[in-house]
This record gives C-alpha cells, structure tokens and sequence, in this order.
DNA sequence: CAGTAGGGATAGGGTTCA
DNA sequence: TTGAACCCTATCCCTACT
C-alpha cells in the first residue's frame, strides 16, 4: 500500500474486515461503503497491509531457551 | 493441489495424462493404477496442477531491477 | 446434477528499499 | 538489520458451457 491518506485508508480497511472478515479483500473494494477510500488500491494491497498490520511478533529476540514443539 | 509428496504425485498426473489425454481428470483419478497416489485430489485439482505444469512462460515478467549476484 | 475450461481471487513465501 | 510495501505463483473459487 503506497503512501497517502495512510491513516484513513487504515481504517477503511479496518472496517471492511469488521464487515466481511479476512481474506475477503475483493468484496471490500467493491463495497461502495469503502470503494472511494480504496480507490488507489488493490485486492492484493489490502491482503499485504492486513498482514503488516496484524504482525503480532516483529521486535523482540526469542527466548533461547525456548524449544517450539514443532522443531 | 496442496503440498506434499508432490513429485509422486506430479509423475502419476503425467501418467494418467499419457494414458487418457487432457482434459480426463475424473477417469484419471478413477484408474486404480493411479488412485492411491491421488486419493487427496479433486479432478479440479488435476486441471489446475496440469493448467501449472503445462505454462510455457512465467505469469509475470521477474522485476528488471532485480539481479542476483549468483545468476 | 456432473465434469471441464478458463478467468479471477487468495495465501504465503520472496524481494526491495528506506 | 528491520519492516512496510510490493512481487511471484501454486492453489483454490466461480461461472459458463455442455
């Protein structure tokens, strides 16, 4: 997702996952409730911005003592 | 088609397009020569894999940006 | 309703670059 | 080196046609 109007574009998407849920991101294009903010983008830059978004562990370092169970 | 023990899979397709042709995704999964192998795929599957294997270019153009220093 | 063809959409790994 | 943005494409979905 480029640059502009990043804040309200944020919550537009925000809104239209509340409406539709995940991995619905052509609906909420095409839903004249959001289509004017969402002009600029695409099914595809909505999908990699809710992935950015709802990063859940970006900054901190493992703990080394920690074993996965699947590794 | 989902993701493990591909290249068994990928080599029964082939057989079962050498023996059918194209296009016979039912009688392909049907054929107990080749049933076992494909017991969890759809006939859909076998179109969209075929549909993958048998593309000639790549879908899109690589970024022309884009250079490796091994290649 | 079944099956297939083909266009469209999504998921997730990969790449870029500030 | 990190992370938001953007790319690649196998897989899955939808619909028309038969």
């Amino acid at each position: 997702m480029a640059n502009q109007k990043t804040a309200e574009e944020e919550e537009t998407l925000l809104a239209g996952i509340a409406k539709y849920g995940t991995g619905k991101w052509r609906n909420i294009l095409e839903d004249p409730e959001f289509s004017v903010q969402l002009q600029y983008r695409t099914n595809i830059d909505l999908k990699d911005k809710w992935r950015n978004m709802s990063r859940i562990n970006p900054i901190q370092e493992r703990n080394p003592n920690m074993v996965r169970f699947n590794e």
